[in-house]
DNA sequence: CGATATTTTGAGCGGAGTCAACTCTGGTGG
DNA sequence: CCACCAGAGTTGACTCCGCTCAAAATATCG
């Protein structure tokens, strides 16, 4: 079990480590990863597109002074991959056990018009991460990117964290140590409750909304 | 693209406010906005882009406390104006006197496939901006921001600044003051020379390289 | 040339980073 | 079943960068 040992040292791909299992090959084939799996790497071609069936994925960055951008978490239903030009920018990686489904891009040489619309959103979702990111205070950006999460995983005041405290941090350009304290002190106003370490109740969805609006 | 014919072209603007003017009407007409004037807003219906010919855009979100982020900066031979639902979620301004082409995005029912490459290289941009706000120095910040210039500008190290240090700012999540002070610092360090406010000139562009990778 | 806006510089303060110690959690094996 | 342990998370003390408020300098425009 290689766990989390990347904690500090952001190696991308540990030497010895299973690999995906690919049920069956071609588009709709369902391949499951294991946490911490890379599903690619960058600079790796690109071309595929990956749709979520369960589990949860991080895209990132590693930067040559060693630090790591989070750019992305996707959940369960969504699609991404997309590329720019023909070579991946970003690692991707499995978070917690995770399936994932291979979208088919094109059609006799025709681009699938859905592809468009997926790709919007993603830039959607890269301008809504940068509007919290940009935010100054620590408890506002936590609390922004718990709202999200709600939104995005269905239910409004239940959450759940596959990722670790150091992910969230990366994500968001702070520590984990900002991020430990912005959670305790929303823990501490009554707005949040948290049933384990990775599954946050908000309790009081209004005032955090308030808060972050 | 015919390269930096707008660098020059950031004279003051005619105090009589002539307002945006559409010399024919349809795509492929050029529309002219003298500065700060609106091009779309914040809730109004989405469906045109628009391609920049000379001058430069930003794109930006209000806050409910009063806050402003620039989400993008467009340039001459750059396309913008995507969403993702039907409504502009930003407002675009036009920085200085600046011509825009309205583009076709379908032709008879079908989505012209050249969209989603430009809705790609929208995303791309987003994250890239992502990776530049997610920084923690200030000067960081700064330096990555006028080598991405540098690069969509065309000259690697003569850059043309339409917007303001407040735009700047909003853009890169800091105060005008903080942005002031890391102009000065890196003209400290020998690394920049202001020509004017608006035109800077990077005299040591690998060590501002290595500052911000 | 004067009036206004923008930019720069300065002083002080607060929040987030750093370093370090401690606690909690989950997994393993005796 | 429980003791142990490694990794994850929390908390504390201190420092420093960037924000705030304020004023001076520079640029821009009428």
């Amino acid at each position: 079990m290689q766990a989390l040992a990347q904690s500090h040292a952001f190696q991308p791909v540990p030497a010895s480590h299973i690999h995906a299992n690919n049920i069956l090959n071609g588009p709709g084939a369902l391949t499951t990863y294991s946490a911490d799996e890379e599903i690619y790497g960058q600079g790796e071609r690109a071309g595929t597109l990956y749709e979520v069936r369960y589990g949860a994925v991080r895209l990132y960055r590693l930067l040559s002074d060693g630090r790591r951008q989070v750019v992305a978490f996707h959940f369960a239903g969504e699609t991404f991959g997309f590329e720019a030009e023909g070579v991946h920018s970003f690692f991707a990686e499995a978070i917690v056990e995770t399936g994932l489904r291979k979208v088919v891009t094109h059609t006799n040489n025709n681009i699938n018009p859905e592809m468009l619309a997926l790709a919007l959103r993603g830039m959607v979702r890269a301008q809504q991460h940068l509007l919290v990111v940009g935010r100054q205070c620590a408890t506002e950006k936590l609390g922004a990117f718990l709202l999200d999460l709600a939104a995005r995983q269905g239910d409004p005041d239940r959450i759940d964290l596959p990722m670790t405290r150091l992910d969230i941090g990366d994500y968001l350009g702070m520590t984990i140590e900002t991020v430990s304290r912005s959670i305790s002190k929303l823990k501490a106003a009554g707005i949040l409750k948290l049933h384990s370490l990775r599954s946050v109740e908000i309790l009081k969805v209004e005032k955090l909304r308030q808060i972050c609006e």
